[in-house]
DNA sequence: TCGCCGCATGTTTGCGCAAACATGGGTGCC
DNA sequence: GGCACCCATGTTTGCGCAAACATGCGGCGA
């Protein structure tokens, strides 16, 4: 790399130097020390003084160095947050939730991506983030087992729809509320049975989905269909609702995200079955596009501005007490958000029955 | 390798101190600066040498501070990406896209986002990433000119999907391309016009697309519908597809993105127009749902992973010289993406049309 | 009146690292 | 065989900031 050559002891012949505390502190004929209590606004400094610091401020266009205070501090209020593919609107939305109630706080957010769901990738993934001074890492859907492998010890993390680890807080969408709501919500409006179309076996989301569809069939005692499982693509429900769709005793299906619902309507409609008439469909996510769906999608809605703003207070909170007290980290309770079932024109009760109860 | 206990010579009084280079090369029997070498594998060590320093580096667990090296060098291999809302495919793809990117060349990425439109608001996510020391800057959509107003000046930016300014690198999607491949792949099929529903006025992608529809129509000879405009969301497609849905003499319809285009879908099915019979839609963007709208839609993909690639590399190009010299921003050429046009099953010839040119 | 206290501010120090310069032993070259 | 040079490594310094401690001054109670 070029420049810097001189060796004066000063840089003046540098581009421009960025303006230090130093500077300021010159120009406003104070010692650098009440520059940084003003510009902390910590210490009681006089105002008049406080005044010619800020003025001195902006006349010089100073601004603090992150670096050098997170090396003085020893924290960066800089949060990590490891997440999956971006193409997956929960994703997207978690993420951005997250972004929003750091920066409320006063955190940014340094965002790492794992490429593929394999363990490979997800390790790399926690290294990159452990290259950086994060004072802490909110894991999306990355099971918190991983988090230990490259996770510097003593880091503060708090996982967010991945496995409860007794180690650290965890903040969950209910998923199994949501599901409960949606199967409750088709058993109420008269069918024998909700069939299920799941979502990856190896998804943390999924599995309490479909794990909460099973209960509430069985604490109704209604028969159990076999479960089908696609990859949250519309694609694979698509393909899986071909098949689903030639069995006639099939009215009412829970699937586990809106894009695979969209793929099963489809197929709905490919086999002459009418939504609702024939068959109702509910969803999870409410994705913008659902209330457009050929019908608009009756689905669950996640909160997903709850789930940004508690997982973020979780994890301020940890950073607080005396910077990690070592044995401290006994906070491994899992904080519930709740979604809630948007009601739309996917659900009816089933052909030929009367009054639905509720 | 869980573990890494205490062990460090220091470590007694607060809770656990990181290591830090000189325990490493107290215990590996070398000077701080040799580890240093060591860590970023420059200078030329005896591998006898370093082999002793990186066993030393595991035994603590030494992993270097970020800030230190920001603090010494000037430079944090961080860049900063400045966003609208992430709940918009495109928005949480092309940042899916640079972070990507950006991993691939050893820097890691701060996100900001900003909630709105309005100026304020961007100014406000301006204003958050320059307290942090990012080493430069990629503004997604957000215009060059409200960067000038809050980003120290000198900061090395890129600016994705904004206005040229040609003080910045700007990387766009061709939108231009895009929509005129989709007008004229609509007029190649028969259809004596296009119509269109564009994207907000305010956003650059939205303009360009529309603006290359209307030149298309212009040099082929066609009339000119009028155009409505609305907010990319399904509900204004709707909701402006109902009025364009009573339009006996509409045959086709080129949309700014899909989601509104799922709109106009549902409004023209409504209003009994079948698609691709009675009218045609084209779409933009390729989201993962349009392979499966009712009818799968033909759009236009845009190229997010050269997006990211080539913003990040102009980027980090425009860090390398010498640091900014100053005067040397000179670079202000655009970069354009070529998206490609894909086509299903929302295109056909019109309604008695013999056979269709190409 | 004296002494103590609190307040505004200054001074010193060190965070962890890398750039610049220093050192000392070996090697090649004529 | 002498000198120059190179290589591996050590030493010094300072990046910009905040914590800890120091200072000096004015006010207030006994």
């Amino acid at each position: 790399m070029g420049a810097s050559r001189e060796g004066a002891p000063r840089a003046r012949s540098r581009p421009t130097r960025r303006a230090s505390m130093a500077d300021v502190a010159a120009l406003a004929g104070v010692s650098a020390q009440t520059v940084s209590r003003v510009v902390n606004g910590s210490a009681r400094v006089e105002p008049e003084t406080a005044l010619r610091v800020t003025q001195a401020m902006q006349k010089v266009g100073y601004r603090p160095s992150s670096a050098a205070r997170a090396l003085a501090t020893g924290h960066n209020r800089m949060i990590g947050v490891i997440s999956f593919d971006l193409k997956t609107y929960g994703n997207a939305r978690a993420l951005e939730a997250v972004v929003d109630a750091a920066q409320g706080r006063g955190y940014s957010v340094n965002v790492v991506t794992a490429s593929a769901r394999t363990r490979k990738a997800v390790a790399e993934a926690f290294e990159r983030l452990g290259r950086h001074d994060v004072d802490g890492v909110i894991l999306n859907q990355a099971d918190a087992l991983d988090a230990r492998l490259a996770l510097p010890s003593g880091m503060p993390v708090v996982v967010v729809d991945g496995d409860d680890d007794s180690r650290f807080p965890c903040v969950q969408t209910d998923h199994g509320a949501g599901a409960a709501a949606a199967v409750e919500h088709l058993l109420g409006l008269g069918h024998r049975t909700v069939f299920h179309l799941g979502g990856p076996a190896d998804s943390f989301p999924a599995r309490h989905r479909s794990e909460a569809w099973l209960r509430v069939l069985a604490a109704a005692g209604c028969p159990v269909p076999r479960v089908v499982y696609g990859d949250w693509t519309a694609e694979s429900g698509y393909r899986l609702g071909r098949s689903l769709a030639e069995r006639p005793e099939m009215t009412a299906v829970f699937v586990a995200n809106d894009q695979m619902a969209l793929g099963l309507l489809r197929a709905l409609r490919e086999a002459g079955r009418d939504v609702p008439g024939d068959v109702s469909v509910v969803g999870f996510d409410d994705i913008p596009e659902s209330a457009y769906f050929p019908p608009p999608l009756t689905t669950v809605d996640q909160d997903f501005g709850g789930i940004g703003d508690t997982s973020v207070r979780l994890l301020l909170d940890r950073l607080a007490p005396g910077e990690l007290p070592d044995g401290e980290g006994e906070s491994g309770g899992t904080t519930y958000i709740a979604p809630r079932l948007v009601v739309r024109d996917s659900t009816a009760a089933p052909a030929g029955h009367q009054a639905p109860r509720t």
